[in-house]
Parts: C-alpha cells; structure tokens; sequence
DNA sequence: TCTCTGCTCAC
DNA sequence: CAAGTGAGCAGAGAC
C-alpha cells in the first residue's frame, strides 16, 4: 500500500507547527474549551504523551483489523427477516402501516390513537410525544405492540449501524476496516473513534454481542487478544481521594462491589444478594457521574427515599470520597480547572455560573474530568510502552484497537505465550497508584471469544 | 444538501 | 432540576 495516499507525514507536520507556535489543543472539543498547550504545566502531556502516541495511532489505523464479511451478510438476512415480522405484527396491532423508524409517527400512534400509558404521556423538549427506550421499557410490560417496537428498533439498529455498514467500510486495497481516532476531540483526554467507529461495537445484548464474532484475527497463524484494565476508573477514584475502605478492597483483590455491598448494607460478604450486588455497582458507577438520588430511583428499583439513605450509607462507608470530590469542586471555582494525574486540564467556565443546573454540570464535569481523564492518560502511556518494545524486541504482534479501558491485539500464534505476560505488565504498570491496576487477558479467533 | 432531533450503541 | 464521555443512524424540515 502507498502510504503517502492515506497518512500524512506526521513527523513534518508535528515540526511545521512548532516552527510555528501553533497550539494543538489537547481536550478541546467542547465551546467552552480553552487550547492550553500555552498554559504552564502541560507542555511536558504534549511532548511525551500526546506526540509519542500519534505513532502508534498511526501505526494501528494503518494495521486495521479483519472483519468477516460473509458472516455479516448471513446476519443481515437474519436480522432482516426478523425484523420485518416484526414491523407486520406492529402493524397489525396498531391497526394501519406507518413509518416504524420516526418517532413522530410512533408517538402520534402509541399516545393518540391507541391511547397507551395514561392521561399525560412524557414530550420531548421540541413537543413530539418521547419514545425512548426509558418510556417505552415502562410500558413493555403491558402492551406487546410496545414489546415488539423495543425489540424492532434493537434489531434495526444493530443492521442499520453495524452489521450492514461494517462491510461497507472494508478498504479496497487492504480489506480490512481502518478507523480513525481523534486525539483533540473528547474533552477528558480520551480518545474518539469513527469512519468507523469500533469503540461502540455491541456487547450488552446476546444479539449485539454477536458482531464481535466479525472481527476476526488476521489469519490461522494469528489470534486475537484483548486486554482490559479491570474498573480503572474505580480505582483511581478510590487512589486520588485516598480512601482507605476502598484502597483496601481493591488491595485485597476483592469483588468491588459486592465488598461495597457488605458494607452499605452492613451484611457480611458472602449473604450479599444478587439485587444488593446490583444496586451497589448502581452507585459506584453514579458517584464517577455525580449522580442524585433521583437519578439513582430511575436506575434501580429503589424510591427516592431508599436511593437518598443508600448514597447517604455509600458516602458514611467512604468518607474520604465525598471530601475528595467537593475538593475539587473547590479546586475548579478556585483556578477555573481540574487537572488529571498527568496534569490534563479541563476548563470549566461554568464552574461559578449562577444558574445552578448549569452550576451543577460543571460540578459533576469537576468530578468526573480527573476520573475519566487518568484512565485515558494511563492507557495511552501503555499503549506509547508496548509499542516502543513490539518495535525494538522485534515482535510479529501489532496493535489494533484501544477502547477507553481495553486494548486488542493480532498475536501471531509463535508469540501466544510470551507477549501475554509483558502486555499485562505494561498495562499494569504504566503509571503507579496507591491501588494495583489490574488487566484481564482474553484470546480467540474472534473478538467476542477473546473477551 | 445540510442541519437538527430523537434515539441507541460503547466505555 | 435530576448520570460522565463519545459516534452514527433515519426522519424531518430548511434551503
């Protein structure tokens, strides 16, 4: 393949800009997102993380990933089958053809003519009648035509979005799927993904998950490996604020949340249930998002009381969660920014907006930046090490894809044994913690048995 | 053709 | 009022 017909010469360009001093904002995707390569304190995130990486992104959309093309096309069929017995049967129930896909139309049906869910159904803001999944998961239950509608657009979506444009963005002289990742798009520091994106593959669904089985290794003298960092974001929360209930669960090699379930719920370890080891991993994922007790009753099956006590019990098992996360709430109406533990900022201009929903945004952002943004820095330095050794030590390996807390590899089959244990190295160590990161291996012919 | 909206996929 | 970060699809309407 030329090269010069699909990257630019990045070195040149890097030095083009400098000659020039012109900023490359780092984070920046947001308005109210200042460039900061002139701020003091993040030149050396710029040299040795953010330029260092272009290499090896580079290198990875360059490799791209095999992608089973047949398999997909005998999905379509299936899904579209299904798919169209489906739109029949909500036909039949509603009694006249429509467009199934514009929620215009669903809504005028659902809400006008068939009258379902009550005197006031929910509006979205421009006034159309809402039909989310949320809305419509709430009806389910007691009308199939709703059933059917949640499990058609599932099906629609996973054809429309993945199974039949994956093909289509096979490169002609490769063939295989290149995406591209944006370094200057997310405003925590992590990386996007798009034309196409395959940091959105499904994996939830028994259905969804069935697309993974598409990308494959690059041939029988290869197999895939993914690698993820097992709730990095947990533990650096859990490092950064420094609190020690949590520091020790972690330290213990303990299941996070159900040891977060024993504690709010005062139970011992082994009588937490399955709905307290639910509801707790609720809320270590809402408190990362700066979540209320509102939010917290729409996610589980508790009321606002009972999801109030339990963020209450949550903050009195980790104290030092709460301190950390209104110092720096503190921190940004003081200097207008919070950093990551590589020193990325983001700049918050509403951090001391008076209207307070805007107010709270900024908080939550205050909170959720410095989490989210640590993840990002330390994979990307795992990702900058192990490139450097795949290079130097001469391996047949490549990376293919980073997904936020995950990374894939094509192994070549001779190097099976001994790259495991220097990736898990790498990951696990790229950046030190007061909590170990820990990193889970996977391998298989495809992505979905590598997980 | 372009932009916005509503929706849904991932971490 | 009410959970963070993204991308992409189809519909709908402006031009």
């Amino acid at each position: 393949m030329d090269e010069s017909e699909i990257l630019p010469d990045v070195p040149k360009v890097l030095e083009f800009l400098k000659e020039r001093n012109i900023p490359i904002a780092l984070g920046s995707a947001s308005k109210n997102a200042q460039p900061i390569l002139e701020k003091v304190g993040t030149k050396k995130l710029f040299d040795e993380i953010e330029i260092p990486l272009v290499e090896v992104l580079a290198a990875m959309e360059k490799e791209g990933i095999n992608l089973n093309v047949a398999f997909l096309k005998s999905l379509s069929t299936d899904l579209a089958s299904e798919s169209n017995a489906l739109e029949q049967k909500i036909y039949k129930i509603a009694g006249e053809t429509f467009n199934l896909a514009s929620p215009k139309q669903l809504g005028d049906i659902l809400f006008d003519k068939l009258k379902i869910g009550g005197a006031k159904p929910k509006k979205t803001k421009t006034g159309q009648y809402a039909t989310g999944e949320e809305v419509l998961s709430y009806l389910a239950k007691d009308h199939e035509i709703v059933s059917s509608i949640l499990e058609w657009r599932q099906l629609v979506k996973l054809q429309n979005t993945y199974v039949d444009a994956l093909p289509n963005q096979v490169d002609a002289k490769t063939g295989r799927v290149h995406t591209d990742y944006m370094q200057t798009v997310a405003a925590t520091g992590r990386l996007s993904s798009n034309n196409p994106n395959l940091q959105n593959i499904p994996i939830r669904t028994e259905r969804g998950k069935q697309i993974r089985k598409a990308f494959i290794a690059r041939d029988e003298n290869h197999t895939l490996l993914a690698a993820d960092y097992s709730q990095i974001e947990l533990r650096i929360i859990a490092a950064l604020s420094g609190e020690d209930n949590m520091i020790k669960a972690f330290k213990d090699g303990e299941d996070i949340h159900r040891s977060t379930a024993s504690k709010v719920f005062n139970v011992p370890l082994e009588e937490v249930t399955k709905e307290q080891r639910s509801n707790a991993k609720t809320v270590n994922f809402g408190i990362i998002y700066g979540v209320s007790a509102f939010g917290l009753s729409n996610q589980t099956d508790l009321s606002r009381s009972e999801s109030a006590e339990l963020i209450e019990a949550y903050y009195k098992t980790y104290p030092k969660l709460r301190a950390y996360m209104s110092e720096q709430v503190d921190f940004a109406r003081d200097n207008g920014y919070v950093q990551t533990v590589l020193g990325r900022r983001r700049y918050l201009k509403d951090i001391n907006s008076a209207n307070a929903m805007v107010r709270g945004g900024a908080e939550r952002n205050a909170v959720n930046a410095p989490i989210q943004g640590s993840a990002a820095d330390i994979i990307k330095i795992a990702m900058i090490n192990i490139h450097k050794r795949l290079i130097a030590e001469n391996w047949q390996s490549k990376i293919l894809l980073q997904v936020h807390d995950e990374l894939v590899f094509d192994v070549h089959n001779s190097e099976l044994e001994k790259i495991q244990p220097m990736i898990k190295f790498e990951m696990e160590n790229a950046f030190k913690l007061e909590v170990p990161l820990t990193v889970d291996l996977g391998l298989g012919k495809d992505w979905l048995e590598a997980h």
